[in-house]
Formats: structure tokens, sequence, C-alpha cells
DNA sequence: TCCTTAATTTAGAATTATTCTAATTCCAGG
DNA sequence: CCTGGAATTAGAATAATTCTAAATTAAGGA
């Protein structure tokens, strides 16, 4: 038998690298793209490459560590936040914002009976002007 | 003064170009990514170029009759349905599936007021198995 | 009808985001 | 101290989209 633990044989867990990219989007206050986090990355760990920044957040994300957004607009996005939540993006400046809906059971319920698919998310998206936007 | 309707000074409408993709998703069951829609635009318009096929998609969306959608995945896809609606996205086959849920007047609502942004739309996104991927 | 002019289309280059590859480094266990 | 698999690195490759400059088109006026 194995050690009992959740060890996979030979993975390397929390390397510096994965460290320094979970400690930078968690100190972000927005959501930062890969390559702005390729960048505050290389404040800390000079030689970090970006396919490292890469497997991180894909790391990261399977590790249920942080969360990527994306919507049609350019690069993606990642968010320290995991649990489950929605996003206003404002048409005009492009700002993207974290609030909940917490009545997404019921919605679920209602979606799956339209689609009859298997529900692992249910998620929200408003647009729209945001409160600077809206002079 | 000018003409009094609505024509901005030399738009040239709906060309041949933009009629032949505005079919070419008419056309089609599924939702189809930019290169699909220029291959098939092709059949038609054999000189096309990859350029017109954007410029058009976006001068079909800003004229309301193709809509984009989009997920972090790959490419944009282009929907012939352009009122409100939802969509649920397969987890395991990419499988992407319109559906409609009526009640988002009052979700709207309570997004405003978490949000404080001023309404443009409201969108849901359901992940998970499709019937086909369920076995 | 012919001209002018702006809109549109075209081909291909450029950009941006992301993934892949191959070589190197790291580290836990034997 | 060796070894092997995991992770990292640098840079090439790929994919999606946008940009650029030149050619084409069509509408409206002389």
């Amino acid at each position: 038998m194995n050690s009992g633990n959740g060890d996979q044989g030979g993975a390397r867990g929390l390397t510096p690298q994965r460290e320094a990219i979970l400690q930078v989007i968690r100190e972000s206050e927005n959501h930062m793209t890969a390559s702005e986090i390729f960048e505050a990355a290389r404040g800390v760990l000079p030689s970090i490459s970006y396919a490292t920044v890469y497997n991180s957040l894909k790391y990261l994300k399977e590790a249920g560590l942080v969360n990527e957004i994306s919507f049609g607009n350019g690069a993606s996005r990642y968010d320290r936040e995991t649990e489950r939540h929605d996003h206003a993006i404002c048409t005009s400046c492009g700002k993207l914002v974290d609030f909940d809906l917490t009545i997404t059971s019921d919605l679920t319920r209602a979606a799956v009976r339209k689609t009859r698919f298997k529900p692992e998310s249910l998620h929200l998206t408003l647009r729209g002007l945001c409160p600077g936007c809206q002079e």
C-alpha cells in the first residue's frame, strides 16, 4: 500500500514558482491576465518563464486555489476567489466585478430541466455600465 | 441638412460578402467559429478573405443580426439567435446548447442591486455533462 | 454617362494569447 | 551519492484575431 495520504507518486506540490504565482494573485486587487502575473512574478523569481506561469495556473486551478475567468475579449483573467460567484463586466471600460447571487440552486434546477445536462456549475454574467462609467 | 433617414454617409449595408456570411450562419445547425464560417463562405464566394469574415461578423453583430458567444476555450462562436438566451456547455465534449430562462428580469434587478451597474444584458452559463456524455 | 470619393474587400503581415518541445534542473527515495 | 520522475526554462510553434496598404466597388453629383 501507499503512504496513506493524498500523494501522487512523485508529485511535487506547491513549488516556489507556484507559490509565488499564488501570492501574486492573492495580493492583487483586480483580476490579472497571465502576462500581468508573469511580470509580477518576475519581481520575486526573476528567472521564471512564461510556460511556468501557464503550467502553474493550470495546477492552481486544478487544485482549486484560483479561478479562471474569460469573456470574448482578449486574455483569460485569474481570480483568487474560488467560491461560486458571478461577474459583471463594464461594456465601456472593461472593468470586471465579482458579485454573488445566492439563489442559484433554483436556477440550476430550471436550467437542468431545459437542457438535460448533468450540472457542474452555473454562472451569471451581467454586462452594462459600471458606476464610474455612468458619469 | 442630410436626407433625413438613418443613412450614414456612404455606408453600403448588406454587401454580397456580408450576406453570404449571414446565410452561412443562418443555415448552420451548430454555433460556428470564424474559421468554419470562412471555409463555408468560400464555397459561395471563393475570393473572400479572412479579414472580410471578421469585418462582416463585426458588422452583423452591430446590426443585431448575429450574436457572438465565447467561453475560455479557443475561438468565438457565432449564433443566428439574437434574442436574449442562455448557454449550456458540455465540459466533456464541448457541445454548446442554447436555452432560455425566462425569469431574468428579477435576476437582473438583483444583480443590479449588488453591483450598481446600469444593466445591458444578463446571461447564464451552465457547465456540465450533456445528455450524450452522461452515457 | 463619367468622375470622385468613401466604403469595402483583399492578401498577407503583425500581434496576442497560449501550447508545445527539448534540454536542464530539482529533489525524494533507495 | 545515484536515479528517475516532476518541474522549470527558453524559445519555437500554433491559433485567433487585428492591422496595413493596395485594389475594387458602388453611390451620387457634375
